[in-house]
DNA sequence: TGAAGCTCCTATGTATACATAGAATGCTCG
DNA sequence: CGAGCATTCTATGTATACATAGGAGCTTCA
């Protein structure tokens, strides 16, 4: 086996060398793309083949999926990628509402101003991102990953960041089958800077109270995009 | 490679057939029960020698253990048992804290009050079971795990439940720490009567309220134990 | 014609041999 | 005698060969 120097070249993003962690990242980063959708059955041989690595890093890798629930698979007869039905949506919300409220009263207690005031004037910008087609939508998304990373921060506490992480894992594939409707996303810019204010503010029930109304008209929001195109985008 | 009936003819319970699936309950097993130290090294060879498999499923079995945050390592160097440092313990009651809290609120709206009846009646007996040393102290802890299921039962969620027994995972341990002097417990039993209270009269606040009470209260005993005798027990 | 049993096949579970990287140690040179 | 370098060793990462279980399809008998 030669080493292959044809992987995505890009500078400065060291390409991993271990076999397992690219197959890890290949097969992860395609579920959450949707190009494997749920239910898909993963079949060892055939996946090892395609990505190009032998199975035992590809059972690795697929462990490590199982750990972040987006494969599952009975014990001797294969594996599949999880599917995502109204009701697991609903039931992560919950989760998600329970950590996301936390996080925001912590990170209000703990934060460090200055990061949030600097956010707080990149969400006064979101409606002109948002009219900007797809490229803006990308650093819309960009954007509230850089709130999240934030909070994470200001929160400083690894079980909970990691998991926040876990859940919104999940959620990147739920955003794809909600896939934003401009006003909307100029809501959820509004909800955010409320939270932002309340956390600059310190003021922690405000910040959790935000939060909760926040995932609550997200939730709202997607469990009626879902419902209007079940299985992929009608037109 | 023959087939061992050596291990363990309890009947019923049917011992797992795959090799991952036995290194991993009694890696798990013996960390929980401190056999396996933190900071011990695991290194494969060995582990995999004592355990009586092959590297394959006991790196299957690392994997699932890393995913369970039992143990950590750095990708080319060796595994260890992760550390409960008191900056640990405190995270993990922040994380426990709002997933506990949360699934009191939602088993409160949704618990069949039969089941939690039940429990009050053996959460009543609790301090005759204290009384009666280590044999009432096991009982008392299955009370716990009675009174833990009927919460996941109600609150019927999957990611929650997940979440939640991650986190008690890491609790079993913290408890070998802080291993139970009667009168906290016996106050522990209290606080979960109001819990349970709380649940039964469907009032979700108070439920989530007691929750915070409670855990509060076993967070203090908690640091005060492990801080008295950091590395084991002293008298 | 239908159902039951058997056979074969496929995909997972396991074991082991080989490649490789990182660290410790000892040697050599200044 | 100390520091730097090379060597060796050890433990992980990977590949592959073999064992096994579970299912699908076919055949046969009632």
């Amino acid at each position: 086996m030669w080493f292959v120097y044809t992987e995505t070249p890009t500078a400065g993003t060291t390409a991993p060398v271990r076999a397992s962690e690219r197959a890890y990242r290949q097969l992860r980063g395609e579920i959450l793309d949707g190009i494997l959708i749920p239910g898909a059955g993963l079949l060892e041989i055939e996946q090892s083949a395609r990505i190009g690595v032998s199975r035992t890093p590809l059972r690795a890798a697929i462990a490590r999926l199982i750990a972040d629930g987006l494969v599952a698979g009975r014990p001797g007869r294969g594996f599949m990628v999880t599917e995502m039905s109204l009701d697991s949506i609903r039931e992560l919300y919950e989760v998600r509402r329970a950590l996301e409220e936390h996080a925001a009263r912590i990170a209000a207690d703990r934060r460090d101003p200055a990061v949030f005031l600097a956010l707080r004037d990149q969400f006064l910008d979101a409606p002109e991102l948002l009219a900007q087609g797809t490229v803006g939508l990308h650093r819309y998304y960009d954007l509230i990953d850089e709130f999240d990373d934030a909070v994470a921060e200001a929160v400083a506490n690894p079980f909970l960041v990691g998991a926040l992480a876990t859940v919104r894992t999940h959620l990147v594939r739920i955003r794809r089958l909600a896939r934003g409707n401009p006003d909307r996303l100029r809501s959820a810019a509004a909800e955010h800077l409320l939270i932002i204010d309340a956390i600059i503010a310190g003021d922690t029930s405000l910040a959790a109270h935000a939060t909760h109304v926040h995932l609550q008209q997200s939730l709202t929001n997607v469990l009626a995009a879902v419902q209007g195109q079940p299985t992929g985008p009608v037109a």
